[in-house]
DNA sequence: TATGAAATGTTCGAACT
DNA sequence: AGTTCGAACATTTCATA
């Protein structure tokens, strides 16, 4: 149920939102060639319709102390159930996505944890609780996001 | 250079406004139990230290066609620099992020695409684009995203 | 260095056209 | 989709500790 087509305009105010989730509709509203009132009501319109979701602070981790990110690969026992593999792994707060993934392996966990010892531990943990029998771990040196 | 360490206040807001990026100084202001000035003095210093980086809005990719989500690691030869990688990676529309990987492989593309012809465009595109040697992919089927 | 209060200008939100 | 207008909000200034 798509609710509504988006038009050029609707994603035209989404790159802007992309770009600063505080921009403010009178400031968009002449970037778009609207009133202010009818920016609002686009982004209502999204907002109920499900293609917004939120809003949100983008942070750097690494200035808060969690400098290191890392990738990391886990296989379960075949009678784990998807349920509980989203559950053991958003118990571990240093989790921060878990992505349940086709093929050989069950799923993908990205973390962020403040070193390797930390690190070393956050691994030990995951391993020990539940059904996981086996990981391989990414450590990230470097990332690059799409500026949307 | 750190600048300034954060206080409990400091986090406080910031788990506010990940939880809701465009929430009022107004509306923080009792929850942290300062004036208005105050918070809002709070969130600039942030800003300029760094720590936040900006604010966004958050997305359903479904909802707009990108139904598809995936992982991808890249193996590329061994004369390959990251700037090369990252710039090859980068230059693919449908990658969202890039993070060089410490080990045996080189990197992990994030992408999103509209199905699996698509996503197997994509790959080859990856694959035929610069110094490639190798790719293994991860269909992503579900996911959970820490709700900060 | 950090705060609160007050003054000013801006933006929002709900009418109605 | 635009316009209007009272209320809510942001931002600057000033005084204080």
């Amino acid at each position: 149920m798509p609710g509504h087509e988006l038009d050029e305009t609707d994603h035209h105010l989404l790159r802007l939102l992309q770009a600063d989730g505080r921009r403010t509709f009178s400031e968009m509203a002449p970037e778009v060639g609207l009133s202010v009132a009818a920016v609002k009501r686009r982004v209502d319109r999204m907002r109920e319709s499900g293609v917004i979701t939120g809003f949100t602070v983008q942070v750097d981790h690494a200035k808060l102390g969690w400098g290191i990110e890392a990738f990391t690969e886990l296989r379960y026992a075949g009678t784990t159930s998807v349920k509980e593999i989203l559950a053991s792994a958003s118990r571990t707060p240093e989790v921060q996505a878990v992505f349940t993934i086709a093929g050989d392996l069950d799923a993908l966990v990205h973390m962020r944890v403040r070193d390797i010892n930390h690190l070393q531990e956050v691994i030990d943990r995951l391993r020990g609780s539940g059904k996981v029998i086996g990981t391989r771990t990414l450590m990230v040196l470097g990332s690059w996001t799409r500026d949307d």
